[in-house]
DNA sequence: CTGTATCCTGATTGATACTG
DNA sequence: CAGTATCAATCAGGATACAG
């Protein structure tokens, strides 16, 4: 099922949402730190390594003083624009039927 | 941000497993305990009381002796069909892809 | 059968300090 | 700036027993 090939790429609590974060371009490590909320330092460090590894990512190091680390979407990661949009449509769609169970 | 909210409503390990239960029809309790792999009774429980609250699912009591207990989607739960059916195809489209990072 | 209650363990996280 | 190391705290999950 494709369904478990996706999850295991894109689950979990961050990868959304620093895709998200990327999908408008390229991002440097404390931006995305700045930029979603709630997450700590040392998650962001790990989910960004797994989704290098996974190739959704693309990691650039610029060897100024002091350096600076850019993250952005492969085309590969740009091809879960289709996931993020269809999420983000249903999320607007179907707001007002949430309620809060946890 | 309409992610956020659609996060909310599906996000964490199963949900999104058990709404492709549901997907072809009504199931008990204990089918989707077989059919999840990998969920315990108590989380399928707590989980499946969240999506009741938040109207994806309905929970039927026959009684019957013993007890059994249906769940189907809502047509609220049914309108996911969009995410999965997105998330399916992206997952079969990339499987080749899939590195094992974790 | 369909759960709930309890206990217990391992994984996840946050905070802090530290390195290059 | 961009992380890593460490430790303490929290939490999620499994197993079991039990209730309706």
């Amino acid at each position: 099922m494709g369904v478990h090939d996706a999850m295991y790429v894109l689950g979990g609590k961050w990868k959304i949402y620093i895709i998200t974060g990327l999908l408008f371009g390229p991002m440097r490590y404390s931006d995305l730190l700045r930029n979603i909320t709630g997450i700590s330092g040392k998650v962001l460090s790990r989910e960004l390594k797994e989704m290098e590894i996974n190739h959704l990512i693309n990691r650039t190091v610029s060897s100024t003083q002091p350096v600076t680390v850019t993250y952005e979407l492969t085309e590969y990661g740009e091809s879960t624009k289709s996931i993020i949009g269809v999420l983000s449509e249903w999320g607007e769609d179907h707001r007002e039927m949430i309620v809060k169970a946890k």
